[in-house]
DNA sequence: GTTGACTACTACGCTGGACGTAGTATGCTG
DNA sequence: CAGCATACTACGTCCAGCGTAGTAGTCAAC
């Protein structure tokens, strides 16, 4: 089965209400659209359990919300307390991932980018 | 109490695990030392059942190693294999948290990085 | 010389999020 | 109409996260 090679690491994650919520940044979804745009973005399979399990926690925590819908689809659409989480947990899973590669020496990744302002061009 | 803002928003974070590679990848540590390093790198502080819960599991999973000491202290070091963790770990951090700021529109983020070359150069 | 603050853990128990499995029901297609 | 994809609901287990309490050493101050 596709799993999630966090789990196989370092122990479970919180991903999946970020990867919701992160699905639903890009546009109002159903349950099992988010599954297939999870696992396109992500290469994550969530299970109906952890699926509907963290849909019920974000909408009882006000970051996504239901649409009304008259067939068995329940979509649901982030709300603006929701992108705030989101942007929210980007910033601190960028400054996170920034120090450990500083600290394991991947320098090439955060070059130049410490402390200092840099100017940032494209080439070709 | 110092909380995490993520415990506050998302749900819970398995981010004691990454946090305490991050410490020690950048040298070896005992228990109360990577407390300390953590609140002042990360702002987040981890209580005693946290700490200690998360470093046993990492021992068990050999992506940690106690040192021989004769005092009370247990300094632990990264072991290969850990650090090869936190690299996936924060590179899956960085594309996550890169995918959700382009679908939040923060485009200023990563304008420019992707799927393109970019040169990267110093001001002032 | 004991009070208090800091250091450095151990032990223990609770909670809730992650996850799997099973089941239900609809629609479509060959 | 069999089979597959869609779209959930229901239920149970497990363990990481987290807090609290307790223990014990060190050191400085009063």
């Amino acid at each position: 089965m596709h799993r999630n090679s966090a789990t196989e690491t370092l122990g479970r994650n919180n991903e999946p209400s970020v990867l919701i919520l992160t699905s639903l940044a890009s546009g109002t979804k159903h349950g099992y659209a988010l599954t297939k745009d999870i696992e396109e973005f992500a290469g994550v399979t969530l299970g109906p359990g952890t699926l509907y399990g963290a849909i019920t926690r974000l909408e009882g925590r006000g970051f996504i919300e239901p649409i009304a819908s008259d067939d068995r689809r329940r979509p649901y659409q982030i709300t603006q307390s929701g992108r705030e989480a989101l942007a929210s947990a980007v910033q601190e899973m960028r400054a996170l991932a920034d120090e450990g590669a500083v600290r394991l020496g991947l320098r090439a990744l955060v070059q130049g980018l410490i402390g200092r302002r840099v100017t940032i061009g494209l080439s070709q």
